[in-house]
DNA sequence: CGTCCCGTTGACATTTATCAATATGGGTGG
DNA sequence: CCACCCATATTGATAAATGTCAACGGGACG
């Protein structure tokens, strides 16, 4: 088991250099706990740090001036948080805990140093970029061009799919973590349809929900009609410089 | 006057030295010419080049299986294309001509191997695929959060913004080179209403068309209904490290 | 001169939001 | 342990935004 939640991340897309290992864990020798509902980073406000998250779930957001609010993307353990805060002055989303978690934060010239000493990471790092990129233009696509069914559809497979990606015994049944308004705000809908589109896909046997819980009862089904792909797979990195 | 439409947009983000010069002009070394309408990179299809756009205007989008289409992004000269593909075995995008386009395909590997000799080029490379981040972010709370108008009033801003990147004789009077179609494509509204929208911008006062040109003519409120940020102002790059 | 694509407009349908009321369930102070 | 309280979930009635369908016009281009 590696020292750093990054690098167990990067080193699924291709192994790692005992000198990359390293220079990660220094990322990820600071820890700083953030409870629940908590703001870790403000939209609008200077942001000088990263941060690695190691544990628990957060979202970014932005808020539109009639107050309503746009969740960007749910940020699971190993995701990089911050960088788009540092390339502005003013950071362009909001950082929120939505469970305890526990992040690793380091200054943005650390990042600089080590695109400098460690290219290889540096252009894995891009590749990581990249994915994020291709998760948000699926959830333009889907804010764009489909139903609202479609979309809490989604979300709810993309949801199982990033929880299984830290805890491999998740399978159909999870306990997904969100309010309704919270997925209201993903998905652009309000909460009162969110509730009557997982009672839909509920009454067509797709989705099962007790106390809390839910159950993907139709995952095939629930894909196509949610036009679901998962970003995680399929990869083809085969053009990356070797190991040293 | 750089030899590299793409160095061009990296030395507006700090000042590059001669070695680097010449490695982002070994990337524009070969020319494509690619027509209106021509598509360069299909959906679902292996793509293993990438692109530096050297002239006109084309679209990246997606279609879903009810034949609708998202387009995701506008492309200007100096724009790099084709990223999110190479690291997929198949690309999940569509890159298409809106205009007569000259683009410069390179090798995924020459990609690595800059990243690999230059690293802080591929700091650099990195802090332009976060504004392209942040501008789809932008988006994507405008497709989730934001009225018709607003969308489309959205869309025409950073029409005008991002050509005047390429070309600073634009000011308010443009032409804006879209159909209402592909305006209705990329806000996530039908052409219809896209229509109908544009009038009653034009009924507002906000804009003004005559035979294909488009005129902006109160900015500033067009900009505070449609919830616009430039994401192109207010970098803060001071911890990219010196030129060499 | 016709054709085709695009823009424009009106009538109507559908989807989703809004508002309001009620239920439920977990946490907390007494 | 109980009573209360708050956030959240649920449901119905109605309104607003946007889509769909259909028709027509005008300009570019063969």
């Amino acid at each position: 088991m590696s020292a750093s939640c990054f690098a167990e991340i990067l080193g699924e897309l291709a192994p790692l250099s005992d000198d990359e290992c390293a220079a990660l864990a220094r990322l990820e020798e600071r820890t700083r706990h953030v409870r629940r509902g908590a703001i870790l980073q403000r939209e609008n406000e200077p942001a000088n740090e990263l941060f690695i998250l190691n544990k628990g779930l957060m979202m970014s957001y932005v808020l539109l001036d009639d107050g309503s609010r746009q969740i960007l993307r749910f940020l699971f353990p190993g995701d990089m948080l911050g960088m788009p805060g540092i390339i502005y002055r003013e950071a362009p989303e909001t950082l929120c805990a939505l469970s305890d978690c526990v992040v690793c934060p380091f200054d943005r010239s650390a990042l600089s140093d080590l695109m400098t000493a460690q290219p290889r990471l540096g252009s894995m790092i891009l590749i990581v970029s990249q994915i994020e990129r291709v998760a948000l233009t699926d959830r333009l696509a889907m804010l764009g061009r489909t139903s609202a069914k479609a979309r809490v559809g989604a979300l709810l497979l993309e949801m199982r799919d990033r929880l299984r990606a830290t805890d491999k015994s998740i399978a159909a049944t999870f306990s997904l973590g969100l309010t309704q308004e919270e997925i209201g705000d993903a998905t652009g809908l309000t909460s009162v349809h969110v509730n009557r589109m997982l009672r839909q896909l509920e009454e067509e046997g797709l989705i099962r929900r007790d106390s809390g819980k839910l159950t993907l009862t139709d995952e095939i089904t629930l894909a196509r009609t949610a036009n679901y792909v998962n970003r995680y797979e399929n990869l083809d990195l085969s053009w990356l410089p070797p190991r040293k």
